[in-house]
DNA sequence: CTCTTTCGCTTTATTTTTGAAAGGAGTTCA
DNA sequence: TGAACTCCTTTCAAAAATAAAGCGAAAGAG
C-alpha cells in the first residue's frame, strides 16, 4: 500500500511541509507531477491528515510547559470537561487515558502565576498530579 | 512585536500551512507579496519554526499510542537514553519533567504485543508508568 | 511647521511552479 | 498476443512566487 517512495515522500514533508512539488520530487527521484500525484494519493487515503506549522511558545509569551494527570472528582466528567472549554487559550490537548488517570492534559502558561491559577479553579473539578517539562 | 495580523497568519497557517501566500493573504486582507514578506518575518524571528505535516498513525500501522512515566533506576540517565536511540521508530517525544517521574515518554507501537516487549527491554533500565491513550 | 527617513503596503513584471493532458513503458491477466 | 491498468515522463497553459519600483502615512530632526 505505502511504498518506499512514499515513505519518503512522508518523510521529507514532515521535516518540511512547504517544499515545492518540484523540490520533493528532487529528492524522491520523481518528476513534480509524480510526486504531486502521490501527495493527492495519501491525502486522499488519510494518510496524511493535514498541514501544519511548529511554533515556538516562549517566543508566544508561553514560557510554562505542562502536564497534568487528572482524576476527576465525580464518576461523570462534564463538569471537568466544560471547565477546558473556558480555558481554551492554554491547552494544547487532553488525552482520554487508561492508567494512572482519567485524563492527561497538555498545557502552556505564560507564567508559574498563570498555571497556579488555573490549577486552583481546575481543582473545583477534579485531583491531579502535575508535571513541568524541563526539555527536550 | 507581533499584531493581530501576525495572530490571524499563524491561526491560518496552524490549520493549512501549504496555503498558497495569494490565498493567505485573502484571509488576512493583505496581498500576496505583503503576507510573504510578513511570514519570512515570522520565520526570521523563529516565531515559526517549521513546517509539518499531521500524519495518520493508524494508517502507517501504529495503533497503540502510549505516555510512559519514566523513574530510571539510578541516579545517571546515559543507559535509559541510549537505550532510546535504539528506538526511534517508536517514539514520538521524551520530556524531561519535574514532578512525578524524571522524563513523560510518548511513544506509539503496531500492537499491544510489541508495546510489552518495548516495556520489558525498558525495564532493564527504569521503572515506570503506563498510561494508553483512548482518545482525542 | 516642513523636510527627511522609515516602514509597510500595493502594483507591476519576470521567473518559477502547478496542474491538466497526452503519451510511453512495464505488468497483469485472459 | 494483446487488452487493460498502473505509474511515470513530457509538454504546455494557467497560476503563484518573487524581485523591484513606487506610494502614502507616521515618526523624528531642524
Amino acid at each position: 500500500m505505502l511504498d518506499h517512495t512514499d515513505m519518503r515522500i512522508l518523510e521529507e514533508l514532515s521535516n518540511n511541509s512547504r517544499l515545492s512539488m518540484k523540490e520533493l520530487g528532487a529528492k524522491v527521484h520523481l518528476t513534480g507531477p509524480a510526486v504531486s500525484a502521490r501527495v493527492m494519493k495519501l491525502e486522499d487515503e488519510g494518510v496524511i491528515e493535514g498541514y501544519s506549522i511548529k511554533l515556538n511558545q516562549a517566543k508566544l509569551g508561553y514560557f510554562v510547559h505542562a502536564f497534568i494527570t487528572i482524576i476527576t472528582k465525580s464518576t461523570h466528567h462534564a463538569p471537568y470537561l466544560s471547565f477546558l472549554k473556558t480555558q481554551e487559550g492554554n491547552i494544547v490537548r487532553n488525552y482520554k487515558i487508561s492508567g494512572d488517570g482519567c485524563y492527561l492534559l497538555e498545557c502552556k502558561f505564560p507564567s508559574n502565576e498563570i498555571l497556579n491559577t488555573f490549577l486552583e479553579e481546575l481543582n473545583e473539578h477534579a485531583n491531579y498530579k502535575l508535571s513541568i517539562v524541563i526539555g527536550k
